[in-house]
RNA sequence: GGGGACGUGGCGGAACUGGUAGACGCGCCGGACUUAAAAUCCGUUGAUUUCGGUCGUCCGGGUUCGAUUCCCGGCGUCCCCA
């Protein structure tokens, strides 16, 4: 008998299932009536080393796709690298590397490490967006959304981040911050690549409606995000003679026409037109639209920025009553990218208007009353009235709810000919263009005659220069000295490649795509797609729940409408789990220390924490993510290298439900490492060699034992479908408790005999969990080849079934006892024998039964006073 | 400010559609083995108790024979949006 050696053992079966080449993925004709499963785990970014949320993320993936496997599907489990992006110029600008040699030199470094974790992955379809293969085939679908007039350029505002230099989409500006270099953003005019996500808004919304096994949290933030409102777009006329241009009047753009009668002025954004025809006429007003422009562009620095304004001296007439007059301000928080950069203010019933118009000493005119208001004295202070309500003070309105008071504007205005009802969304189109080098070249060239030329199809890939320098700030390809100079595929004359570079979020909007048949000659294999797609089950953090999901479901679509594939929806099944947490440590100077560095003492129900040298206090802080800068981290190698990567992979998923967080502990992992050993035990202290099979289900204990394996089976498969990893490790741990209970040592054939079975079927059974230990245990049974090829164990309902019950009998409310019964007795049955019971009777002496509830198979109650 | 999720022993967490609250693990305590420690193995472990019980799932109400679960009102934590 010898311990469980994970060291020798791990790398063993790694390599034999290397051998086998059990998890290269069968081609759909050779797969015959397998039905298909696409497991996927969001791809990692190749920072040089794998962390605990990676083991976490890949672990899940395996179980489900060793699961599906062991079920009889033919499953896809690939892996890949999302390989362009900033840090791997940030290591070039500080260290003088290359970011090709960098993100190459990770990517290997990484590639052993997952391997270490013997994921059931098919090595063999892995790529990395930076591999010109890949990235060329991005550029020829990228020109065939342009060629469909989804790709489009042009100036705008937009969201500079000073420090890494480049553009940045709004969803990536956070807290007014670069969401990767956490500089404070400003706002600039530059010509833009845009890719039209807002022709597919209500398709991405609509969408939503069949991703059944999508987490609603997550549909619901895409919901929100896209923002769909119903409103009207109105043009107000000027009073006086209109500014050029403006003749036809001003357009707004309102979600509450029905407050219209509130309205007290008007507001554009600083970047309408109408702002930079009297900016040029009037350095007040130009001096004000410069200053608007400091700061972020985002909806939420706007909102949280000091309302500011300037009033242009115009006035308009209110539609719908000629008698009233508005004023035109500029004001600093109106969006010039939704609706139409300018909107009408009602105080009373907006924060944001009445904000201003408290400051600037604006009416502010009440036309919606809450029930139960008095309409005499009903008035509105600092706080807008934004609830439902009855219109008042607004005319032909009054007395109308808002929404049929909206219902009434929008059909009058558009009678007048004054507007029209419109829809506008939150969502903006997809800013793609980045000034960067380390990302993927977009494919068109400019053409002083010819204007946007596209590169020809078989001049693709348009590959990056290797020689590049990163000495200065700005994009390396803009000063390459010959790069970007080339001939007019049009014309012929002089032009100019495009130096700008895609959002990596375009990179990985695709990928999964293109695993189906990653050598093939186009961009999509549609028939490998047709057979793969969707994604059965994607699995990554739910930080990606607007941004990369988003966008993976509109090039999708995009692409769909291109003919590339057939499917609307990337990702049939979603599923976002948790982080991986560890407590903070302060040294004694209230810096931040490593957990490996600390000893933590438990006293009784409390807990101190010292330094491993010396013994200085340590203060124990909050649980948080692991990250570098808190310097809780464990390195998963260190965690291998000491209980090996199944006692790893098993805690990362048994401490906490997959969707929650889970914070590592020494003691949580050292369980797992325990229940590693003790079941290579109970497997080791069989009997070598064969045991003669005996029939054993007339001898009670050894039934139990089987019956108890297949509860089990059933168990755990509906844990795993369930995505209950933490409690389908529980009924492992749980039966081995029970087979513990039936040692080899001394055992009777039967025993024997039906331990074998069991065994059998629990080597199976951790098989997705701790796959190396399985094979192990697998081998020391005896079994057939691997167990990577063994199917799943199938339950016999006979023996799953229970035929007693343990009934808890309670007399009102409260349990005062048990009786055992048969499965499914009759509810008159088991009343008569709960009224019996010795214990029962005892409480109910002096009592008057008045009731008894009999619910089968579950409890008894007895009402009784 | 709007929307959502959550709140259970010393800790992480179980409890499927209302039906024995605390599965499983960690920790603690006790025991075996050991010269000793580690490792390993075995056992106890919600609180309280006059050993009959009583109390107990954030707090206060409600529905029900029965509520961690459903409803109403608070408090707190977290996430998303503004």
């Amino acid at each position: 008998m010898a311990r469980y050696n994970p060291k020798e053992s791990e790398p063993r079966w790694v390599k034999a299932w290397d051998q086998a080449g059990v998890f290269t993925t069968k081609a759909p004709s050779d797969a015959g009536d397998q039905p298909k499963y696409y497991v996927l785990e969001m791809f990692p970014y190749p920072s040089g080393r794998i962390h605990m949320g990676h083991v976490r993320n890949y672990a899940m993936g395996d179980v489900v796709a060793r699961f599906k496997r062991a079920r009889g599907y033919n499953v896809l489990h690939p892996m890949g690298w999302d390989a362009f992006g900033m840090p791997a110029e940030n290591a070039a600008m500080e260290r003088g590397i290359h970011p090709k040699g960098w993100t190459y030199d990770n990517i290997a470094a990484m590639r052993e490490q997952l391997k270490l974790l013997g994921l059931s992955i098919d090595w063999s379809r892995e790529f990395a967006t930076c591999d010109p293969d890949y990235y060329g085939h991005q550029q020829a679908w990228f020109l065939s959304l342009l060629q469909k007039g989804l790709v489009y350029r042009k100036e705008g505002v937009v969201n500079w981040d000073p420090v890494d230099m480049t553009v940045l989409a709004n969803e990536q500006v956070i807290d007014g911050r670069g969401w990767r270099s956490g500089a404070v953003v400003e706002k600039r005019k530059l010509t833009q690549w845009f890719l039209r996500i807002t022709d597919y808004a209500d398709a991405l919304i609509e969408g939503l409606g069949g991703l059944e096994r999508w987490p609603d949290k997550v549909r619901t933030m895409q919901e929100n995000w896209i923002g769909r409102s119903k409103g009207l777009r109105l043009r107000f006329q000027f009073m006086d003679q209109a500014p050029t241009g403006f003749d036809v009047g001003l357009e707004v753009y309102t979600t509450r026409p029905d407050t219209l009668f509130g309205a007290s002025f008007l507001a554009i954004a600083p970047d309408h037109p109408l702002s930079d025809s009297l900016a040029k006429a009037d350095p007040a007003v130009a001096a004000f639209v410069a200053e608007c422009r400091k700061g972020g562009a985002s909806g939420a620095d706007i909102e949280t920025a000091e309302k500011k304004g300037l009033d242009t001296g115009l006035c308009v007439r209110h539609p719908l009553d000629p008698s009233q007059t508005l004023p035109v301000w500029i004001g600093n928080f109106v969006l010039m990218d939704y609706g139409t950069g300018a909107i009408f203010g009602c105080p009373a019933h907006d924060q944001r208007d009445l904000d201003f118009a408290r400051k600037y000493d604006l009416k502010v005119h009440p036309v919606v009353l809450p029930a139960g208001e008095n309409p005499e004295t009903f008035s509105v202070g600092l706080e807008a009235y934004t609830g439902p309500g009855t219109v008042f003070n607004s005319s032909f309105l009054d007395g109308l709810d808002i929404e049929a008071a909206k219902v009434r504007v929008i059909d009058q205005i558009e009678a007048a000919g004054q507007g029209k009802g419109a829809t506008v969304y939150r969502l903006r189109d997809w800013g793609v263009s980045r000034q960067r080098y380390w990302g993927c070249p977009i494919p068109v060239i400019h053409c002083q005659a010819c204007g946007v030329v596209p590169v020809p199809r078989d001049q693709l890939p348009i590959i990056l220069p290797d020689d590049v320098t990163f000495d200065r700030p700005g994009n390396p390809l803009l000063r390459h000295p010959t790069w970007r100079h080339v001939s007019c595929p049009t014309c012929g004359a002089a032009a100019e490649r495009e130096t700008d570079t895609l959002d990596t979020f375009v990179d990985s909007s695709w990928y999964f795509a293109r695993f189906t048949d990653p050598t093939a000659a186009e961009p999509i294999n549609k028939a490998a797609a047709d057979y793969w797609l969707p994604v059965d089950q994607y699995i990554g953090g739910v930080e990606h729940a607007v941004l990369h999901l988003l966008y993976a479901r509109f090039v999708t679509r995009a692409l769909k409408d291109t003919g590339a594939l057939d499917v609307a929806e990337p990702f049939a099944g979603l599923f976002t789990q948790g982080m991986v947490t560890h407590e903070t440590y302060r040294g004694p100077d209230g810096q931040w220390v490593e957990p490996q560095s600390v000893e933590v003492i438990a006293e009784g129900n409390t807990r101190r924490a010292v330094m491993l040298d010396g013994g200085a206090p340590v203060v124990i802080g909050d649980i948080e993510k692991m990250s570098k800068s808190k310097k809780n981290v464990v390195a998963p190698e260190d965690i291998f290298d000491a209980y090996g990567v199944d006692a790893a992979r098993l805690f990362v998923m048994s401490d906490s439900p997959p969707e929650r967080d889970v914070q590592w502990t020494n003691g949580g992992v050292e369980g797992a490492w325990r229940f590693v050993h003790r079941v290579w035990t109970e497997f080791d202290s069989q009997p070598e060699g064969a045991v003669a099979p005996v029939p054993y289900l007339q001898e009670p204990r050894a039934l139990d034992l089987i019956k108890a394996a297949h509860r089990l089976i059933g168990a755990l498969t509906d844990s795993i479908e369930a995505f209950r990893f933490n409690g389908g490790i529980a009924k492992l741990y749980e039966f081995l408790n029970i087979i513990k209970g039936l040692p080899a040592a001394g055992a009777t054939p039967e025993i024997l005999s039906a331990r074998r079975d069991a065994l059998s079927i629990l080597a199976r059974l951790v098989a997705p969990f701790t796959p190396h230990l399985a094979e192990a245990c697998w081998e020391r049974i005896g079994g057939e080849g691997m167990v990577v090829n063994a199917p799943w164990p199938v339950l016999d309902p006979e023996l799953a079934a229970d035929d007693q019950r343990i009934l808890p009998v309670q007399i009102n409310g409260k349990r005062r006892g048990e009786v055992t019964v048969p499965a499914g007795l009759g509810q008159a049955e088991v009343e008569q024998i709960a009224l019996a019971d010795e214990g029962v009777a005892r409480h109910l002496e002096g009592l008057t039964v008045r009731k008894v509830i009999v619910v089968t198979d579950r409890i008894v109650n007895i009402v009784a006073n």
